[in-house]
DNA sequence: TCAAAAGTGTTTCAAGTACACCCATGA
DNA sequence: TCATGGGTGTACTTGAAACACTTTTGA
């Protein structure tokens, strides 16, 4: 059997998230083919017929991305019968969580143009995407106060201060800086490390790990992640 | 175009909860022809080629139990490639809750039989139904912690011993009476009726009705729900 | 009068909230 | 020396948790 025919009426996009200047990014894809072309779009593809939806997923965020083996997880299905008006067409939505300054984006074949846009100012989207990413925003918000996931948005060590503003990012809400300090560390999730900022013109902040080990043994003992 | 004719990689399959004493339960149907014969599983159907997914659910409730508008939604779609060994079929997941008393359950055509089974006390079913189901009960038991949902498993008016042993039920663990009371009056989301307890051989506890409508004003108003 | 569940009250401790304030550093 | 963010401390309030107790009812 060919190994790339696909499933015609099922297709996997994923939101790629990422987090620079204290603000929250989603990617998107222009189409560059097809009767949507030079519409923007959520990055998607056909399921192929032997192929795990998860591996799908993950085979579309390494065409756009080229990293593997990141933050990635399946939030909902989308199944009106008029959501794609060129055939019958269920798409399995998904995100990402990525460190945005580790990835070079790049267009996959059929596109035109890819490009980070801030989650509060996107372009008007093919088919039903505004819905799934509206979807996926709440999706993500709420998933951020039960699961320790924000790290995967954040360089390997980060300071306080960029996890607080990434939680104020996604949650759409200011948070106090002292109260949220002793929140995160008597969790004990974050390592300290020996490092500091260098060159900022105020006091230099201390760097901290997220260690995913870590949390695994904390969550063996019992202990429940919420913010 | 048939209006009949299916998707044929795509199912729904719907987790059908009820609870009766003190107990939460899960409608399983003994497939009556195919290569599952004999096999227990979880209702499902094909997704037709003119049908919301959402619809195709609703479908198969009906089908079960002759009642429609009741608490349905998705919870995640199962996709690896030998999910099912008959052909690649993709399926997406729905649970629902019922009253059970409310309900005649009812086998369809295919089926040898229909039965409610205690989450505890579980058949083998066929294909990756266990792990649907597993993965139904952990969205289910988180959900319950943070939207009033409980209330479609009990009858329209309830007392809060039988909402107390619903959360335990669920939740899989003891909890406190006299706590679990102050906390769920306070929330002010139930409506006293002036109906007690007949025949009862102790006091007889006063009957609480949940209105839909009062939850939404409160949650304009800003209030969340939160056990 | 006893069992069984309804329903109330109280005490203790942990956690959230809202601040005020000092510290370190480069411009 | 000033602005900027880093970092600490405290007082107040809320809410979770544990548990003792009284009330009502049919058997």
């Amino acid at each position: 059997m060919n190994t790339n025919k696909i499933i015609e009426a099922v297709s996997v996009d994923c939101l790629i998230f990422g987090f620079v200047d204290s603000k929250l990014y989603v990617l998107l894809v222009k189409h560059g083919t097809g009767p949507t072309h030079g519409q923007w779009a959520i990055p998607g593809s056909w399921v192929r017929y032997n192929e795990d939806i998860d591996l799908a997923a993950n085979r579309v965020l390494k065409s756009q991305t080229s990293i593997n083996k990141i933050y990635l997880e399946q939030f909902k299905t989308f199944g009106k019968v008029e959501r794609y008006p060129y055939g019958r067409v269920i798409t399995i939505a998904y995100y990402a969580l990525i460190d945005i300054e580790k990835v070079k984006i790049r267009p996959g074949k059929s596109e035109e143009a890819v490009e980070w846009f801030p989650v509060n100012n996107i372009p008007d989207l093919a088919f039903d995407h505004k819905k799934i990413l509206d979807s996926g925003l709440a999706f993500l918000r709420n998933r951020i106060l039960h699961e320790p996931i924000g790290f995967n948005l954040l360089p390997p060590s980060f300071t306080l201060l960029q996890l607080l503003t990434l939680y104020e990012a996604i949650l759409q809400k200011k948070l106090d800086k002292s109260n949220f300090r002793k929140k995160f560390l008597k969790m004990d999730l974050l390592i300290e490390t020996n490092k500091h900022q260098k060159k900022v013109s105020h006091r230099a902040a201390k760097y901290y790990r997220f260690d995913t080990e870590v949390y695994d043994k904390l969550k063996l003992s019992g202990f429940i992640f919420g913010f």
